[in-house]
DNA sequence: GATAACAATGAACTTTATTCATACTGCCCC
DNA sequence: GGGGCAGTATGAATAAAGTTCATTGTTATC
């Protein structure tokens, strides 16, 4: 009888739209694919039409679709406006962001989130803690940092706690003309002789020895470079291999620069987690800033998984 | 933790604003007064705040009422326009609507509504059924009109639907200076000697007549005349007594022009459907229609309940 | 201080949304 | 051309609401 729309279903809507996918969609929303297939499925059922083609990628919508995904873009931003202007109302509009990472490569993600949160928070201090920081986390409890990047979820620091942002896969990266190229998948051994070429971090934080090379007892050689472009070019030259996140080397890949092996027979994985202060993990700006962070990586990264 | 704000909230907070308070809000909504109280809190939990002031009437909104008010009032008037569209997507947007009134007074409520609608169906053909029509809804199934006000849900007539439109009191209507003024309410015996002015109806259509004289066995004098101005103009002036519709003359008695008196102990009441064809009867805009009318008739009528 | 109108509340209930488990579909690829 | 694979659909089970019911609390009015 009366109207059942709801913004669930408008956000569902763009979050195809963007995410080229049910399944992606859902992962976006924190729902099940199977969620939004019944949304969906219910909203065609009000309308008396298909709101897609499902076979296509990226989703092409019918006239049905369309005017609601219209409706879609002229209401969402003025929810979120309106839910930005309420956070601020419930606790001040003022704060600090002090930023603490681990890795270097995490600057190309965090920059859009950082930008946007700028514009949506304009009162909160933000800034980077310089210098290298092998234990970004341990900047928090000193009150040196607020938020840091981490790749591991540890228990024990008292103060802080941890968002989980998301999970990438870890590739071996080789020459195109390197022997091990042709193997399905490489095995700690594999690495023995080897010159590991990583960005200059201590060995414990290199997912690749510390879930694969540590445990099997092998060492290997290591060279490092800031640049990630750096490091592929002595890749690519045959001065060693090297070990990094899908995401960070995918357009070389793609332009066959390099070549790439999955590393141990299920693929190697990392995760990364947003570590703050516990007195600042439920503020507005906090939460927000942890999903500016997923959301933009999300659409921006290619083969992650957000956890 | 993900934003729980649906449309939903937004209806009920411009219902609430509309209405006046919150079992009018409800009413107008469909649902319940409680169900809204439950909305509100939940709403104030998250918000962390009281959306409004509770003892004042009109509500008086707060910040956080304010914001979202503002947010309703910018996104509510494009989901209605995007459902028309949805709408008239799904069934073509040409069509007819006829109406046949049985009351003339009916007319004053039906404007407003008539309007609104013209501006959101200009396709659909809209004309009223002129002439004399003491039973409207039998020219349903004749094909000569397609939407009748009616006062009686007659369950015999095949090929029509009724669609509920609201109930309201009937009461006396005195001179000043008249002497049943004084009672608490008018029996059928106290409208024996009287003459009782109405607008040219037949008796049968009088809710006075048909709910009480009749069954009393008693009989008055009539006088008729078409206009309430007129109508009234005799009763301040002492030729008769009448019996209308309280939202009819609610300024006249505001004003003090005439008197009015409950008709019964527990007061007259009559009632308002919406006949109309059975295969109109699911057209989104016979819907619409319908659904513009008992709004605006809520906004618009004092006293009247929705049915 | 009774009455009436409005709002709040907790529990029961109903409806709806979501998940789970699984099956289906089109597509790519040896 | 028969796996695998990624995406989607579906029915039943489950979880999570939203809503009502019955009642109480509050405030204003006469």
């Amino acid at each position: 009888m009366s109207s059942l729309l709801e913004l669930r279903h408008l956000r569902t809507l763009t979050a195809l739209r963007d995410a080229g996918n049910l399944s992606r969609a859902a992962e976006l929303l924190n729902l099940t694919q199977s969620a939004l297939s019944h949304q969906i499925k219910l909203l065609e059922s009000v309308y008396g039409g298909a709101l897609y083609e499902r076979k296509s990628a990226p989703p092409r919508f019918t006239a049905i679709g369309a005017r609601l995904l219209e409706l879609s873009d002229r209401l969402l931003p003025h929810v979120d406006a309106a839910e930005l202007d309420l956070a601020r109302l419930a606790a001040g509009t003022a704060g600090q962001l002090r930023i603490a990472v681990e890795c270097h490569t995490c600057f190309d993600w965090l920059m859009p989130a950082m930008d946007a949160f700028r514009a949506r928070w304009p009162e909160v201090e933000m800034d980077i803690v310089s210098g290298f920081n092998p234990e970004p986390a341990a900047l928090i409890p000193q009150d040196k940092a607020d938020f840091a990047v981490v790749s591991t979820w540890e228990n024990g620091l008292t103060g802080v706690d941890f968002h989980p942002l998301f999970r990438f896969e870890i590739v071996a990266i080789l020459s195109r003309s390197h022997a091990l190229v042709e193997k399905p998948w490489l095995e700690a051994a594999d690495f023995a002789g080897e010159t590991l070429i990583t960005y200059p971090v201590p060995d414990e934080m290199l997912d690749v020895v510390r879930q694969l090379l540590s445990p099997s007892g092998i060492t290997v050689q290591r060279r490092s470079t800031e640049l990630t472009a750096a490091l592929l070019q002595l890749v690519a030259s045959g001065r060693g291999i090297s070990a990094l996140p899908l995401w960070a080397v995918k357009s070389y890949l793609d332009r066959g620069y390099v070549k790439h092996c999955t590393i141990g027979r299920d693929g190697l994985y990392g995760s990364l987690y947003g570590a703050c202060a516990s007195r600042l993990s439920g503020a507005p700006y906090m939460l927000d800033f942890v999903r500016l962070v997923r959301e933009s990586c999300f659409l921006t990264l290619p083969g992650i998984t957000l956890l």
